[in-house]
RNA sequence: GGAGAGAUGGCAGAGUCCGGUUGAACGCGCCGCACUCGAAAUGCGGUUUACUCUUUUGAGUAACGGGGGUUCGAAUCCCUCUCUCUCCGCCA
């Protein structure tokens, strides 16, 4: 979230950003309750003021054997008066917290300012395109005449957009987790984690899914848990409420998870085989940096979830969002888009976005620093390195041949064990 | 699922029975200064966080896992939730 004192201090800031991103926010409503809440936590904390100097008068006059009856029945009604109040402070502090969960991360300066996706930035293109003397066919086709998944049976399993891999297909998958992840803990230094795929409301709190998005996750209503729509979720959480120290900053975990997502409102978009699920794999990479060094550490990111489609020798684009574009919680954001040559489209496979200190602060993410020993907010950052169904349709459409076998690029054959899907 | 034990500051660990200058002892760590050519050792001083008010200085309030209660006053008493650990049961 935004922090407080920054609001009241340069309300249009933050009401130019939101308008910017297209987000309706009420900064009046939410100013007027600060300062209603302010002035009665002035009045609370003087009344608390006056109990504490009595209490302790009260305890010592107590101590010398006389008796208190006076100071005590007056601190009585003082009391009373603290407890009406502490009342309306809370629903008032609530009510505060409530708005401000609500109000979206600014885009940072460097953002175009955009109306739609329209007005997204290419910034790179990798790669040639693959040039086919035949009419390339798409996924679906490839992956019913090599039978790799089973769209049909794992609707009657759990409903469409829930797909069930079969045979080479599924052990393509995982091959392709496998290799994503030992690529980023070898060649860039990433810890491993698998966490969690339920988590509670406080971790998607702290990641921004919540309290604005709840319609669009799974949730186990007995015990309150939420499927995970990324790994970014549990991930992000593990240093939630803790002070790290700067020595130990960057610290960067690669997950694999399931993610889960409800795809409320985008029925009918991308309805076709791979392209958008309930379920689906990905290989997530997170960070935690100090402020001053985020936006290098977007860069490294970005070139690191890169690096997957580089080594696969798959064709791409890095796109960056225009404000318009930017999720709720993003500062600024990347996003890779990997070229299918049987859908002939671009798709994205991949967001490496930089929260700065928007999530930290949900989540009470700090760090000490090294020169005056201060405590502050740690910025964090995440990256999808990648997520796989889109993958594994540019992968399959690429490396189509005429006769419907598809070649295995040679990173991908050590995890595999074959050559090519026959 | 059953029975029990516990949760205190960066760490470790008192205080909880018998509520009152205890934001919290002692120690470790950390920061500064002194000593030293330098380091170690030693000595001295300092060292939680959030919020509010204040031009600076400073002052106030809150927080001993979370929430609630009793009380003039709660780390300390009561209730409740969460989590951790031990034992039993069940189980991949």
């Amino acid at each position: 979230m935004i922090h407080l004192s920054f609001i009241r201090e340069q309300p249009d800031k933050v009401r130019k950003g939101a308008k910017n991103k297209g987000e309706v926010i009420d900064l009046d409503s939410l100013l007027n309750l600060d300062n209603e809440h302010r002035s009665l936590l002035n009045s609370l904390n003087e009344l608390r003021a006056e109990r504490n100097r009595v209490s302790e008068e009260i305890g010592k006059t107590k101590g010398t054997g006389k008796d208190a009856l006076d100071s005590i029945q007056a601190m009585k009604k003082v009391s009373q008066q603290i407890k009406e109040l502490e009342e309306k402070v809370g629903v008032l502090a609530e009510q505060l917290n409530s708005k401000l969960l609500r109000i979206p991360n600014l885009p940072h300066d460097s953002v175009p300012i955009g109306k739609n996706v329209e007005d997204n930035v290419v910034i790179r293109e990798w790669g040639d395109e693959h040039q086919f003397d035949f009419t390339p066919k798409s996924h679906l086709e490839l992956g019913a005449s090599l039978n790799l998944f089973d769209f049909e049976r794992g609707a009657k399993i759990s409903g469409s957009g829930f797909p069930l891999y079969i045979g080479k297909g599924a052990k393509l998958e995982r091959a392709l987790i496998n290799f994503m992840v030992d690529m980023h803990v070898d060649q860039y230094g990433y810890t491993e984690v698998f966490p969690p795929f339920l988590v509670r409301r406080e971790a998607m709190v702290t990641t921004g899914q919540l309290p604005k998005f709840e319609e669009d996750m799974y949730h186990t209503e007995v015990d309150d848990l939420f499927l995970i729509p990324t790994a970014e979720v549990p991930v992000t959480g593990i240093h939630g409420n803790e002070i790290l120290e700067e020595e130990d900053l960057p610290i960067k975990y690669v997950a694999y998870s399931a993610c889960f997502r409800r795809e409320a409102g985008s029925y009918g978009k991308d309805t076709h085989g791979l392209l958008r699920l309930h379920q689906f794999n990905k290989v997530e990479l997170v960070k935690y940096v100090t402020p001053g060094s985020s936006y290098d550490e977007l860069e490294s990111l970005t070139a690191q979830a890169e690096s997957v489609l580089q080594a696969l020798g798959l064709r791409y684009r890095v796109v960056e969002l225009c404000t318009a574009d930017l999720s709720f919680a993003s500062a600024k954001c990347f996003d890779l888009e990997v070229w299918a040559p049987g859908e002939k489209k671009w798709l994205e496979v991949s967001s490496c976005s930089n929260f700065e200190g928007f999530q930290a602060r949900r989540g009470n993410i700090r760090y000490r620093r090294e020169d005056n020993r201060k405590v502050e907010c740690v910025h964090t950052l995440n990256g999808s390195g990648v997520a796989t169904p889109r993958l594994l349709v540019a992968l399959l459409e690429t490396y189509q041949r005429e006769d419907g076998r598809v070649e295995i690029p040679e990173v991908l054959q050590p995890h595999l064990g074959i050559k090519e899907l026959a």
